[in-house]
DNA sequence: GTCTATAATGAGATAGAC
DNA sequence: GTCTATCTCATTATAGAC
Protein backbone atom coordinates (compact mmCIF):
# COMPACT_ATOMS: atom_id res chain seq x y z
CA UNK A 1 0.00 0.00 0.00
CA UNK A 2 1.40 3.12 -1.13
CA UNK A 3 0.80 5.97 0.89
CA UNK A 4 -0.07 8.94 -1.82
CA UNK A 5 -1.75 12.71 -1.22
CA UNK A 6 -5.60 13.04 -1.49
CA UNK A 7 -6.48 14.41 -4.22
CA UNK A 8 -9.52 15.76 -5.62
CA UNK A 9 -12.22 16.42 -3.10
CA UNK A 10 -11.13 20.33 -2.55
CA UNK A 11 -13.24 20.86 0.94
CA UNK A 12 -10.10 22.32 2.61
CA UNK A 13 -9.64 24.94 0.99
CA UNK A 14 -10.76 26.86 3.54
CA UNK A 15 -13.73 29.05 2.24
CA UNK A 16 -17.04 28.01 0.77
CA UNK A 17 -17.36 25.79 -2.51
CA UNK A 18 -16.64 27.90 -5.36
CA UNK A 19 -19.65 26.06 -7.18
CA UNK A 20 -23.30 27.74 -6.62
CA UNK A 21 -25.33 27.24 -3.23
CA UNK A 22 -25.55 23.46 -2.85
CA UNK A 23 -28.14 21.20 -3.88
CA UNK A 24 -30.20 19.97 -1.02
CA UNK A 25 -32.24 16.20 -1.05
CA UNK A 26 -32.94 16.40 2.42
CA UNK A 27 -34.77 18.55 4.77
CA UNK A 28 -31.68 18.23 7.10
CA UNK A 29 -29.62 20.60 4.99
CA UNK A 30 -27.39 17.61 3.34
CA UNK A 31 -25.46 18.01 0.55
CA UNK A 32 -26.55 15.96 -2.09
CA UNK A 33 -23.27 14.50 -2.08
CA UNK A 34 -23.11 13.98 0.92
CA UNK A 35 -25.01 11.05 1.19
CA UNK A 36 -23.21 9.34 -1.33
CA UNK A 37 -20.32 9.54 0.54
CA UNK A 38 -21.51 8.57 3.47
CA UNK A 39 -23.09 5.34 1.67
CA UNK A 40 -19.21 5.07 -0.05
CA UNK A 41 -17.97 5.18 4.00
CA UNK A 42 -20.48 2.37 5.30
CA UNK A 43 -19.61 0.52 2.63
CA UNK A 44 -16.61 0.52 2.66
CA UNK A 45 -16.34 0.00 6.27
CA UNK A 46 -18.39 -3.21 5.92
CA UNK A 47 -16.55 -4.69 3.13
CA UNK A 48 -13.09 -3.88 4.53
CA UNK A 49 -13.90 -5.51 7.85
CA UNK A 50 -15.23 -8.58 6.34
CA UNK A 51 -12.78 -9.38 3.27
CA UNK A 52 -9.41 -6.81 4.05
CA UNK A 53 -8.45 -3.86 2.68
CA UNK A 54 -6.29 -6.23 -0.06
CA UNK A 55 -9.67 -8.52 -0.08
CA UNK A 56 -12.04 -5.86 -1.52
CA UNK A 57 -12.14 -4.08 -4.45
CA UNK A 58 -13.43 -0.57 -5.11
CA UNK A 59 -16.05 -1.91 -7.58
CA UNK A 60 -17.67 -4.33 -4.35
CA UNK A 61 -17.88 -1.49 -2.31
CA UNK A 62 -19.82 0.92 -4.72
CA UNK A 63 -21.83 -2.15 -5.78
CA UNK A 64 -23.07 -2.58 -1.76
CA UNK A 65 -23.13 1.23 -1.10
CA UNK A 66 -25.16 1.23 -4.62
CA UNK A 67 -23.48 4.05 -6.03
CA UNK A 68 -21.43 4.60 -9.35
CA UNK A 69 -17.99 3.46 -9.70
CA UNK A 70 -16.19 6.37 -10.51
CA UNK A 71 -17.89 8.62 -7.44
CA UNK A 72 -15.18 6.15 -4.87
CA UNK A 73 -12.49 8.30 -6.41
CA UNK A 74 -14.41 10.85 -7.04
CA UNK A 75 -14.98 11.44 -3.15
CA UNK A 76 -12.16 9.80 -1.53
CA UNK A 77 -9.15 10.10 -4.24
CA UNK A 78 -7.97 6.73 -3.65
CA UNK A 79 -8.40 3.28 -2.11
CA UNK A 80 -5.96 4.21 0.25
CA UNK A 81 -7.25 7.61 1.80
CA UNK A 82 -10.97 5.75 1.42
CA UNK A 83 -9.46 3.43 4.32
CA UNK A 84 -8.05 6.40 6.03
CA UNK A 85 -11.30 8.01 6.51
CA UNK A 86 -12.95 4.97 7.27
CA UNK A 87 -10.59 4.10 10.15
CA UNK A 88 -10.59 7.83 11.32
CA UNK A 89 -14.15 8.98 11.19
CA UNK A 90 -14.58 6.28 14.33
CA UNK A 91 -11.29 6.39 15.85
CA UNK A 92 -11.91 10.11 16.83
CA UNK A 93 -15.07 9.05 18.46
CA UNK A 94 -13.60 6.07 20.63
CA UNK A 95 -10.15 7.80 21.18
CA UNK A 96 -12.46 11.08 23.04
CA UNK A 97 -14.26 8.89 24.81
CA UNK A 98 -11.82 6.44 26.26
CA UNK A 99 -9.68 10.10 27.39
CA UNK A 100 -13.32 11.21 29.29
CA UNK A 101 -13.27 7.52 30.58
CA UNK A 102 -9.72 7.33 32.04
CA UNK A 103 -10.03 11.81 33.18
CA UNK A 104 -13.64 9.80 35.15
CA UNK A 105 -11.57 7.21 36.93
CA UNK A 106 -8.90 9.41 37.85
CA UNK A 107 -11.68 11.82 39.48
CA UNK A 108 -13.16 8.92 41.05
CA UNK A 109 -10.03 7.85 42.73
CA UNK A 110 -8.99 11.29 44.11
CA UNK A 111 -5.79 11.51 45.35
CA UNK A 112 -4.37 7.84 44.06
CA UNK A 113 -3.88 6.54 41.03
CA UNK A 114 -7.27 4.93 39.63
CA UNK A 115 -7.28 0.55 39.94
CA UNK A 116 -5.97 -1.20 37.18
CA UNK A 117 -9.38 -2.02 36.56
CA UNK A 118 -10.64 0.93 35.97
CA UNK A 119 -8.06 1.95 33.57
CA UNK A 120 -8.59 -1.54 31.62
CA UNK A 121 -12.38 -0.86 31.73
CA UNK A 122 -11.82 3.13 30.59
CA UNK A 123 -10.30 1.92 27.69
CA UNK A 124 -12.17 -1.30 26.75
CA UNK A 125 -16.01 -0.03 27.39
CA UNK A 126 -16.33 3.11 24.65
CA UNK A 127 -15.36 0.26 21.82
CA UNK A 128 -16.73 -2.44 23.42
CA UNK A 129 -19.94 -1.43 24.40
CA UNK A 130 -20.83 -0.27 20.78
CA UNK A 131 -20.46 -3.96 19.89
CA UNK A 132 -22.32 -5.36 23.08
CA UNK A 133 -25.54 -2.62 21.11
CA UNK A 134 -24.79 -4.64 18.24
CA UNK A 135 -24.56 -1.64 15.93
CA UNK A 136 -23.00 -2.98 12.63
CA UNK A 137 -21.06 0.21 11.80
CA UNK A 138 -19.01 -0.80 14.85
CA UNK A 139 -18.75 -3.91 14.47
CA UNK A 140 -17.54 -3.65 11.14
CA UNK A 141 -14.85 -0.95 12.46
CA UNK A 142 -13.57 -3.06 14.91
CA UNK A 143 -13.14 -5.91 13.04
CA UNK A 144 -11.34 -3.94 10.47
CA UNK A 145 -9.24 -2.36 12.83
CA UNK A 146 -8.34 -5.79 14.29
CA UNK A 147 -7.23 -6.72 10.88
CA UNK A 148 -5.21 -3.92 10.32
CA UNK A 149 -3.32 -4.11 14.24
CA UNK A 150 -1.90 -7.24 13.09
CA UNK A 151 -0.79 -6.33 9.71
CA UNK A 152 2.85 -4.98 9.34
CA UNK A 153 2.09 -3.43 6.34
CA UNK A 154 -0.56 -1.01 7.96
CA UNK A 155 1.12 0.38 11.19
CA UNK A 156 1.81 3.45 9.88
CA UNK A 157 -1.61 4.27 9.25
CA UNK A 158 -3.27 3.08 12.16
CA UNK A 159 -0.03 4.55 14.42
CA UNK A 160 -1.26 8.16 13.54
CA UNK A 161 -4.94 7.67 14.81
CA UNK A 162 -4.19 5.25 17.17
CA UNK A 163 -0.88 6.26 19.13
CA UNK A 164 -1.85 9.03 21.15
CA UNK A 165 -4.65 7.10 22.97
CA UNK A 166 -1.92 4.45 23.83
CA UNK A 167 -0.04 6.57 25.25
CA UNK A 168 -2.20 8.22 27.77
CA UNK A 169 -3.65 4.33 28.94
CA UNK A 170 0.56 2.94 29.36
CA UNK A 171 1.13 6.53 31.61
CA UNK A 172 -1.96 5.88 33.72
CA UNK A 173 -1.13 2.18 33.81
CA UNK A 174 2.10 2.98 35.05
CA UNK A 175 1.23 5.01 37.77
CA UNK A 176 -1.21 1.94 39.04
CA UNK A 177 1.62 -0.30 38.48
CA UNK A 178 4.39 1.47 40.41
CA UNK A 179 6.49 -1.92 41.06
CA UNK A 180 6.48 -2.90 37.31
CA UNK A 181 9.06 -2.21 35.16
CA UNK A 182 8.82 0.58 32.20
CA UNK A 183 9.23 -3.09 29.75
CA UNK A 184 6.62 -4.66 31.23
CA UNK A 185 4.32 -1.84 31.33
CA UNK A 186 4.73 -1.74 27.04
CA UNK A 187 4.14 -5.41 26.33
CA UNK A 188 1.47 -5.66 29.03
CA UNK A 189 -0.15 -3.04 26.87
CA UNK A 190 0.28 -4.96 23.62
CA UNK A 191 -1.20 -8.03 25.27
CA UNK A 192 -4.30 -6.04 26.46
CA UNK A 193 -4.21 -5.09 23.05
CA UNK A 194 -4.34 -8.45 21.20
CA UNK A 195 -7.02 -9.83 24.07
CA UNK A 196 -8.82 -7.24 23.18
CA UNK A 197 -8.42 -7.56 19.46
CA UNK A 198 -9.40 -11.53 19.84
CA UNK A 199 -12.99 -10.06 20.99
CA UNK A 200 -13.18 -7.93 18.54
CA UNK A 201 -12.21 -9.79 15.18
CA UNK A 202 -15.38 -12.55 15.74
CA UNK A 203 -13.88 -14.56 13.40
CA UNK A 204 -16.50 -17.56 14.91
CA UNK A 205 -13.51 -19.70 16.03
CA UNK A 206 -14.77 -19.81 19.53
CA UNK A 207 -18.04 -21.17 18.79
CA UNK A 208 -15.96 -24.17 17.32
CA UNK A 209 -13.55 -24.89 20.00
CA UNK A 210 -16.26 -24.35 22.76
CA UNK A 211 -19.27 -26.12 21.13
CA UNK A 212 -21.31 -23.38 21.28
CA UNK A 213 -20.78 -22.52 25.25
CA UNK A 214 -19.14 -19.00 24.32
CA UNK A 215 -20.29 -16.79 21.21
CA UNK A 216 -17.83 -14.86 19.24
CA UNK A 217 -20.86 -12.12 19.17
CA UNK A 218 -21.80 -12.39 22.97
CA UNK A 219 -19.24 -8.90 23.54
CA UNK A 220 -20.92 -8.98 27.39
CA UNK A 221 -19.92 -12.14 28.35
CA UNK A 222 -16.19 -12.00 27.09
CA UNK A 223 -15.91 -8.66 28.54
CA UNK A 224 -16.64 -9.94 31.98
CA UNK A 225 -13.67 -12.09 31.68
CA UNK A 226 -11.34 -10.07 29.53
CA UNK A 227 -11.45 -7.33 32.44
CA UNK A 228 -10.13 -9.67 35.35
CA UNK A 229 -7.62 -11.28 32.50
CA UNK A 230 -5.94 -8.24 31.69
CA UNK A 231 -5.85 -6.73 35.06
CA UNK A 232 -4.55 -9.90 36.79
CA UNK A 233 -2.36 -10.20 34.20
CA UNK A 234 -0.68 -6.71 34.19
CA UNK A 235 -0.66 -7.18 38.15
CA UNK A 236 1.55 -10.74 37.86
CA UNK A 237 4.02 -8.20 35.81
CA UNK A 238 4.78 -6.65 39.08
CA UNK A 239 5.75 -9.86 41.00
CA UNK A 240 7.68 -11.55 37.69
CA UNK A 241 11.08 -12.16 38.09
CA UNK A 242 13.86 -10.05 36.15
CA UNK B 1 -11.25 -16.60 -0.93
CA UNK B 2 -13.22 -20.04 -2.80
CA UNK B 3 -11.96 -23.05 -1.46
CA UNK B 4 -11.26 -25.46 -4.22
CA UNK B 5 -10.38 -29.29 -4.74
CA UNK B 6 -6.49 -29.11 -5.49
CA UNK B 7 -5.83 -30.10 -9.24
CA UNK B 8 -2.25 -30.13 -10.90
CA UNK B 9 -0.08 -32.58 -8.88
CA UNK B 10 -1.25 -36.18 -9.54
CA UNK B 11 1.54 -37.69 -6.98
CA UNK B 12 -0.62 -38.99 -4.12
CA UNK B 13 -2.26 -41.44 -6.57
CA UNK B 14 -0.15 -44.30 -4.75
CA UNK B 15 2.08 -46.21 -7.06
CA UNK B 16 5.35 -44.46 -8.72
CA UNK B 17 4.79 -41.57 -11.59
CA UNK B 18 4.16 -42.78 -14.59
CA UNK B 19 7.06 -41.25 -16.39
CA UNK B 20 10.40 -42.39 -15.95
CA UNK B 21 12.95 -42.59 -13.10
CA UNK B 22 12.94 -39.56 -11.43
CA UNK B 23 15.79 -36.65 -12.83
CA UNK B 24 18.10 -35.94 -9.67
CA UNK B 25 19.79 -32.21 -9.34
CA UNK B 26 21.77 -32.60 -6.38
CA UNK B 27 23.88 -35.30 -4.13
CA UNK B 28 20.53 -36.46 -1.83
CA UNK B 29 18.57 -38.09 -4.15
CA UNK B 30 15.81 -34.70 -4.53
CA UNK B 31 13.66 -34.34 -7.48
CA UNK B 32 14.24 -31.41 -9.98
CA UNK B 33 10.58 -30.36 -9.28
CA UNK B 34 11.34 -30.81 -5.64
CA UNK B 35 13.74 -27.99 -5.22
CA UNK B 36 11.57 -25.14 -7.12
CA UNK B 37 8.70 -26.68 -5.20
CA UNK B 38 10.42 -25.61 -1.91
CA UNK B 39 11.48 -22.37 -3.72
CA UNK B 40 7.71 -21.22 -4.29
CA UNK B 41 6.88 -22.54 -0.72
CA UNK B 42 9.34 -20.05 0.83
CA UNK B 43 8.95 -17.14 -1.40
CA UNK B 44 4.94 -17.47 -0.37
CA UNK B 45 5.65 -18.24 3.20
CA UNK B 46 7.55 -14.35 3.05
CA UNK B 47 5.41 -13.00 0.94
CA UNK B 48 2.04 -13.79 2.61
CA UNK B 49 3.82 -12.81 5.72
CA UNK B 50 4.90 -9.37 4.97
CA UNK B 51 1.69 -8.69 2.53
CA UNK B 52 -1.06 -10.61 3.36
CA UNK B 53 -2.46 -13.62 1.21
CA UNK B 54 -4.87 -11.29 -1.02
CA UNK B 55 -1.86 -8.47 -0.92
CA UNK B 56 0.54 -10.48 -2.70
CA UNK B 57 0.28 -11.86 -6.53
CA UNK B 58 1.51 -15.34 -7.94
CA UNK B 59 3.73 -13.39 -9.89
CA UNK B 60 5.54 -11.65 -7.54
CA UNK B 61 5.64 -14.94 -5.35
CA UNK B 62 7.43 -16.36 -8.53
CA UNK B 63 9.54 -13.86 -8.68
CA UNK B 64 11.16 -13.90 -5.04
CA UNK B 65 11.33 -17.27 -5.95
CA UNK B 66 12.86 -16.82 -9.09
CA UNK B 67 11.03 -19.65 -11.29
CA UNK B 68 8.32 -19.00 -13.93
CA UNK B 69 4.93 -17.98 -13.35
CA UNK B 70 3.13 -21.23 -14.34
CA UNK B 71 5.14 -23.67 -11.81
CA UNK B 72 3.01 -21.98 -9.00
CA UNK B 73 0.04 -23.31 -10.56
CA UNK B 74 1.50 -26.43 -11.78
CA UNK B 75 3.11 -27.04 -8.65
CA UNK B 76 0.12 -26.20 -6.19
CA UNK B 77 -2.72 -25.83 -8.25
CA UNK B 78 -4.44 -22.63 -7.51
CA UNK B 79 -2.92 -19.73 -4.97
CA UNK B 80 -5.33 -20.94 -2.05
CA UNK B 81 -3.66 -24.22 -2.07
CA UNK B 82 -0.56 -23.03 -2.07
CA UNK B 83 -1.87 -20.72 1.17
CA UNK B 84 -2.72 -24.47 2.63
CA UNK B 85 0.75 -25.87 2.29
CA UNK B 86 2.39 -22.88 3.62
CA UNK B 87 0.67 -23.26 6.82
CA UNK B 88 0.51 -26.95 7.14
CA UNK B 89 4.16 -27.58 6.68
CA UNK B 90 4.96 -25.47 9.89
CA UNK B 91 1.88 -25.90 11.89
CA UNK B 92 2.68 -29.62 12.12
CA UNK B 93 5.74 -29.15 13.57
CA UNK B 94 4.58 -26.75 16.26
CA UNK B 95 1.27 -28.77 17.01
CA UNK B 96 3.55 -32.22 17.36
CA UNK B 97 6.16 -30.31 19.80
CA UNK B 98 3.68 -28.22 21.79
CA UNK B 99 1.74 -31.86 22.28
CA UNK B 100 5.48 -33.16 23.60
CA UNK B 101 6.10 -30.14 25.91
CA UNK B 102 2.87 -30.71 27.15
CA UNK B 103 3.14 -34.62 27.96
CA UNK B 104 6.65 -33.74 29.45
CA UNK B 105 4.72 -30.93 31.99
CA UNK B 106 2.45 -33.68 32.56
CA UNK B 107 5.38 -36.25 33.23
CA UNK B 108 7.30 -33.97 35.85
CA UNK B 109 4.20 -32.71 37.60
CA UNK B 110 3.54 -36.40 38.33
CA UNK B 111 -0.07 -36.82 39.86
CA UNK B 112 -1.21 -33.45 39.76
CA UNK B 113 -1.73 -30.97 37.46
CA UNK B 114 0.84 -28.97 35.65
CA UNK B 115 1.16 -25.86 36.73
CA UNK B 116 -0.54 -22.79 34.44
CA UNK B 117 2.91 -21.58 33.93
CA UNK B 118 4.39 -25.14 32.96
CA UNK B 119 1.12 -25.13 30.36
CA UNK B 120 1.16 -22.10 28.58
CA UNK B 121 4.96 -21.99 28.31
CA UNK B 122 4.29 -25.41 26.81
CA UNK B 123 2.34 -23.66 24.23
CA UNK B 124 4.07 -20.83 23.75
CA UNK B 125 7.85 -22.04 23.77
CA UNK B 126 8.05 -24.18 20.10
CA UNK B 127 6.79 -21.60 18.33
CA UNK B 128 8.51 -18.22 20.08
CA UNK B 129 11.75 -20.16 20.58
CA UNK B 130 12.08 -20.15 16.82
CA UNK B 131 11.46 -16.87 16.56
CA UNK B 132 14.46 -16.00 18.85
CA UNK B 133 16.48 -17.84 17.30
CA UNK B 134 15.74 -15.33 14.49
CA UNK B 135 14.72 -18.39 11.68
CA UNK B 136 13.25 -16.04 9.13
CA UNK B 137 11.48 -18.78 7.73
CA UNK B 138 9.26 -19.15 11.05
CA UNK B 139 9.38 -15.12 11.31
CA UNK B 140 7.48 -14.72 8.09
CA UNK B 141 5.00 -18.02 9.11
CA UNK B 142 4.67 -16.27 12.70
CA UNK B 143 3.45 -12.83 10.96
CA UNK B 144 1.81 -14.68 8.54
CA UNK B 145 -0.58 -16.89 11.34
CA UNK B 146 -1.42 -13.67 13.01
CA UNK B 147 -2.69 -12.43 9.90
CA UNK B 148 -5.20 -15.32 9.45
CA UNK B 149 -5.43 -15.60 13.18
CA UNK B 150 -7.83 -12.13 12.64
CA UNK B 151 -9.42 -12.58 9.40
CA UNK B 152 -12.90 -13.67 9.34
CA UNK B 153 -12.56 -15.00 5.80
CA UNK B 154 -9.61 -17.80 6.55
CA UNK B 155 -11.05 -19.22 10.13
CA UNK B 156 -12.15 -22.32 8.15
CA UNK B 157 -8.12 -23.09 7.07
CA UNK B 158 -6.51 -22.07 10.12
CA UNK B 159 -9.09 -23.86 12.51
CA UNK B 160 -8.72 -27.29 10.35
CA UNK B 161 -4.84 -26.88 11.21
CA UNK B 162 -4.67 -25.72 14.44
CA UNK B 163 -7.55 -26.63 16.50
CA UNK B 164 -6.61 -29.90 17.56
CA UNK B 165 -3.78 -27.95 19.69
CA UNK B 166 -6.24 -26.11 21.04
CA UNK B 167 -8.54 -28.57 22.03
CA UNK B 168 -5.60 -30.10 24.13
CA UNK B 169 -4.40 -27.09 25.56
CA UNK B 170 -7.91 -25.89 27.15
CA UNK B 171 -8.13 -29.43 28.58
CA UNK B 172 -4.91 -28.53 30.23
CA UNK B 173 -5.89 -25.39 31.49
CA UNK B 174 -9.04 -26.55 32.62
CA UNK B 175 -7.27 -29.36 35.13
CA UNK B 176 -5.18 -26.81 36.42
CA UNK B 177 -7.88 -23.86 36.87
CA UNK B 178 -10.69 -26.37 38.19
CA UNK B 179 -12.47 -23.23 40.26
CA UNK B 180 -12.52 -21.26 36.47
CA UNK B 181 -15.93 -21.91 34.64
CA UNK B 182 -15.52 -23.55 31.11
CA UNK B 183 -16.91 -20.35 29.82
CA UNK B 184 -13.59 -18.48 31.25
CA UNK B 185 -11.43 -21.16 30.18
CA UNK B 186 -12.26 -20.65 26.51
CA UNK B 187 -12.18 -16.89 26.35
CA UNK B 188 -8.74 -17.32 28.56
CA UNK B 189 -7.59 -19.19 25.46
CA UNK B 190 -8.42 -16.55 23.14
CA UNK B 191 -7.04 -14.13 24.94
CA UNK B 192 -3.29 -16.52 25.34
CA UNK B 193 -3.72 -16.59 21.46
CA UNK B 194 -4.34 -12.52 21.10
CA UNK B 195 -1.18 -11.86 22.85
CA UNK B 196 0.85 -14.43 21.51
CA UNK B 197 -0.14 -12.64 18.20
CA UNK B 198 1.12 -9.40 19.37
CA UNK B 199 4.22 -10.57 19.95
CA UNK B 200 4.41 -12.56 16.67
CA UNK B 201 3.23 -10.48 14.09
CA UNK B 202 6.76 -7.78 14.93
CA UNK B 203 4.61 -5.12 13.69
CA UNK B 204 7.01 -2.14 15.27
CA UNK B 205 4.46 -0.59 16.63
CA UNK B 206 5.96 -1.34 20.19
CA UNK B 207 9.17 0.78 19.11
CA UNK B 208 7.31 3.58 18.71
CA UNK B 209 5.07 3.51 21.43
CA UNK B 210 8.21 2.73 24.04
CA UNK B 211 10.69 4.76 22.10
CA UNK B 212 13.01 1.82 21.79
CA UNK B 213 12.80 0.37 25.28
CA UNK B 214 10.74 -2.22 23.92
CA UNK B 215 11.52 -3.98 20.53
CA UNK B 216 9.40 -6.13 18.33
CA UNK B 217 11.66 -8.77 17.35
CA UNK B 218 12.66 -8.82 20.75
CA UNK B 219 11.24 -11.85 21.26
CA UNK B 220 12.86 -13.06 24.60
CA UNK B 221 11.81 -10.11 26.57
CA UNK B 222 8.33 -10.60 25.52
CA UNK B 223 8.62 -14.39 26.49
CA UNK B 224 9.44 -13.36 29.71
CA UNK B 225 6.56 -10.76 29.92
CA UNK B 226 3.86 -12.74 28.16
CA UNK B 227 4.24 -15.98 30.53
CA UNK B 228 3.34 -14.17 33.75
CA UNK B 229 0.93 -12.01 32.04
CA UNK B 230 -1.15 -14.57 30.37
CA UNK B 231 -0.91 -17.24 33.64
CA UNK B 232 -1.53 -14.42 35.61
CA UNK B 233 -4.30 -13.49 33.71
CA UNK B 234 -5.81 -16.94 33.62
CA UNK B 235 -5.68 -17.34 37.21
CA UNK B 236 -7.46 -14.27 37.78
CA UNK B 237 -10.72 -15.54 35.75
CA UNK B 238 -10.88 -18.21 38.65
CA UNK B 239 -11.79 -15.45 41.44
CA UNK B 240 -13.55 -13.29 38.81
CA UNK B 241 -17.06 -12.29 40.00
CA UNK B 242 -20.14 -14.09 37.87
C1' DG C 1 -22.21 15.46 -8.41
C1' DT C 2 -23.18 11.73 -11.32
C1' DC C 3 -22.76 9.00 -15.20
C1' DT C 4 -20.63 6.32 -19.43
C1' DA C 5 -16.70 4.78 -21.25
C1' DT C 6 -12.15 3.53 -21.22
C1' DA C 7 -7.38 3.68 -20.16
C1' DA C 8 -3.66 1.03 -18.26
C1' DT C 9 -2.34 -2.46 -15.72
C1' DG C 10 -2.56 -6.69 -13.06
C1' DA C 11 -4.73 -10.78 -11.61
C1' DG C 12 -5.18 -16.28 -11.52
C1' DA C 13 -5.06 -19.91 -14.40
C1' DT C 14 -4.06 -22.92 -18.59
C1' DA C 15 -2.54 -24.90 -23.34
C1' DG C 16 1.02 -26.69 -25.60
C1' DA C 17 5.89 -26.74 -27.23
C1' DC C 18 10.13 -28.40 -25.49
C1' DG D 1 9.25 -30.10 -15.00
C1' DT D 2 9.87 -25.96 -17.27
C1' DC D 3 8.96 -22.37 -20.42
C1' DT D 4 6.39 -19.10 -23.76
C1' DA D 5 2.36 -17.28 -24.80
C1' DT D 6 -2.13 -16.27 -23.95
C1' DC D 7 -7.01 -16.42 -22.20
C1' DT D 8 -10.23 -14.19 -19.46
C1' DC D 9 -11.43 -11.36 -16.31
C1' DA D 10 -10.78 -7.83 -12.49
C1' DT D 11 -8.27 -4.02 -10.84
C1' DT D 12 -7.55 1.27 -9.75
C1' DA D 13 -8.07 5.36 -11.69
C1' DT D 14 -9.39 9.07 -14.97
C1' DA D 15 -11.49 11.85 -19.00
C1' DG D 16 -15.33 14.00 -20.45
C1' DA D 17 -20.42 14.32 -21.43
C1' DC D 18 -24.42 15.64 -18.86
Amino acid sequence: MKVRTAPARKRSSGGLPKRGPAPRDDRNGARRGDTTRLAILNAAERCFGEGGFDGVSLRTITEVAGVDLALANYHFGSKDNLLREVIARRARIVHDERIRALEEARRLAGARSPSVEAIVTAFLEPLLRRLINRDQGWQHYASLVSQLDISPKFTVLTGDVLDPTALHFINALRLALPKAAPRAIYWGYMFLLGSMVQVMSATGRIERLSHGVCESDDIASALRELVPFVSGGLRALQTAPR
